[in-house]
DNA sequence: ATTAGCACTTAACTATTTACAGTGCTAAAG
DNA sequence: CTTTAGCACTGTAAATAGTTAAGTGCTAAT
């Protein structure tokens, strides 16, 4: 429904509003369409009745709108070229063969953030459809244990469980019983198999059943509402001019802590998935860039957030070449 | 060396700037002095002379100099009655047999980052001194294991290795080896007696020792550099108008974020330590309020962030609250 | 030692002006 | 029907000036 001027026009706009971060008028823009600063002027003005680009103040020149940005990603992107510097700097860590994989996400991630100057951050998926494959309990005192959880998927967590009075010989039966009914049970049905599949016979094999019951009920559910989370560059989404005022900084990096934000946007299922402005759920001028990578025994989400004026397609790019290296980790 | 009304004087220019974020002048105080606001003035600029306060400008009211809040804290400050309401909520917290001791930490910041606007942290002591309780090793995958420490303090700590071609046996007799050797080692020993005692001997147990020494060595070095901090309330601060550019924000964040940076304060050994100013290395107008709690078997330092402006009072009665209830644990 | 009084300083606010970048619209030209 | 020149108009931003209020230091009197 655009003719073609009218993306040209769009395109040179969202070029130069995400370099020089103001308003940008009909003059700069005719130099390159070779037509007078009127036409770019009737070309803006219908760009802004379809919705795509907005007005500061009356006189203003214009900014992309939301819908402006999307138009932009969805039709007129084309992919950019890596530098062969940016290339090489990935490449010395995704050949380390010595790092294990979150050590190569996290540093692969600083070198997006120290690139772009946007804020990245490593989403480990949701657990809950990860299957059981172990668990271990190692006593390290009187009341104390530490239990350590790993699932199908390579996830491992530990965590203190606090018992009293129960011997090491009935914990090690617990266990043993656990890690005989419940492994390769996803872990958001753990739950249910321990209370009617262990809780029904635990006081078979254990005198305190009910407190070892619960403490690894405890675990178990926590272990389910985790969420892991690693922030590279944390601050670099403050070198934005958007980002100069107090209260939104304290918004976004509330929610940016607040606990399932960032997962709980609605997947697409595009290889690479944008989310500008109001969609991010973060804030009007937030864009989020999010893609799945997958290994052989892992998967995640990695994420960059910055501007909603943002360099998208230096940042698709960016991002494709990680999750590209990483799917062959 | 001060007058008993100097030290009023100062004292009230510190409740009122702390209270009101603005310099204070003469005749505000000498309401509260029965004395003319001639007089204070004369009391102030002795004041000044003797570095304990400082103008903004020439014609300006008086705001505390940084000498100024440790004459105070150190000769002044009365130690403040916690009111009920917060003594209640804390106690919540301490009478929950059922939580972990971080979980305990965390919770009890939590509540003191609500009352008092500022940021809390757990610092994980350094574990370079701890011993060493014990090592396990886990396989998930066939080039994949876990390796789990545990110290005598109580720490624990989860960390992927990577080795190629080993068997399990090996792994399992490399690990009794260590066990055997090292344990009640000091962290920062382990290094050298990995070197010494475990590798003249690895290779008659191991064919592929030299990869699985690698491992393990990388492990126990990373281990030893670990330093953990959580963060509570992290964005607490930037509710403290002194906070309100973004210059001093990202570089209080920055270095927040760094790595050793709280840890490395030379620590007093006061029960409460307090870094105002420039001495808590990280801004000129934040301070830092130290103290180091210890349980039967963990220790380890928690710390509250705030504005130099601090209500010194009621943090350090709120903190060494804390500091006696977990040491009871 | 204290205080009243006064001259003086600065910050902060409020207009007011000016320059300027950019628009929308009209009417003419292609 | 599309393009363009031209012009009136509008809002922002920066500079200038004037005013007020808060507070100081100093002197001289108490």
């Amino acid at each position: 429904m655009l003719t073609t001027r009218q993306e040209k026009v769009l395109e040179i706009i969202i070029r130069e509003y995400v370099k020089n971060v103001t308003p940008v008028g009909s003059k700069l823009i005719c130099d390159e369409l070779n037509c007078s600063s009127a036409t770019v002027r009737n070309e803006m003005a219908a760009l802004e009745n379809a919705g795509f680009l907005e007005k500061t103040h009356i006189s203003s020149g214009r900014v992309p709108s939301e819908e402006g940005y999307r138009y932009y990603v969805d039709n007129l992107m084309k992919p950019r070229e890596m530098t062969g510097e940016d290339m090489l700097k990935l490449q010395t860590i995704f050949n380390n063969n010595k790092l294990a994989l979150n050590e190569v996400l996290k540093k692969s991630l600083e070198i997006i953030s120290e690139i772009t100057d946007y804020t990245s951050v490593v989403l480990g998926n949701s657990v809950t459809d990860n299957k059981l494959q172990k668990v271990e309990v190692l006593p390290i005192s009187e009341t104390k244990l530490i239990a350590i959880i790993i699932t199908d998927k390579g996830h491992v967590e530990h965590k203190e469980m606090k018992v009293e009075g129960v011997s090491l010989d009935e914990i090690t039966k617990t266990v043993e019983l656990i890690n005989k009914l419940i492994i390769g049970t996803p872990i958001h049905e753990i739950k249910e198999k321990l209370e009617f599949e262990i809780k029904p016979i635990i006081n078979q094999y254990v005198s305190q059943h009910e407190a070892l019951y619960n403490a690894f009920y405890d675990v178990f559910n926590d272990f389910a509402m985790k969420s892991d989370k690693t922030f590279v560059g944390r601050t670099k989404i403050l070198n934005q001019p958007e980002f100069n005022n107090v209260e939104k900084i304290k918004k976004i990096f509330n929610k940016l802590d607040d606990e399932n934000l960032l997962q709980s946007i609605e997947e697409d299922d595009k290889d690479i998935n944008i989310y500008i402005g109001n969609e991010s759920n973060l804030d009007e001028d937030v864009t989020i860039i999010k893609t799945k990578y997958k290994t052989d025994n892992d998967e995640g989400t990695i994420a960059i957030i910055g501007p909603k004026r943002m360099e998208y397609s230096k940042v698709v790019t960016l991002l494709g070449y990680i999750k590209d290296n990483l799917n062959k980790k």
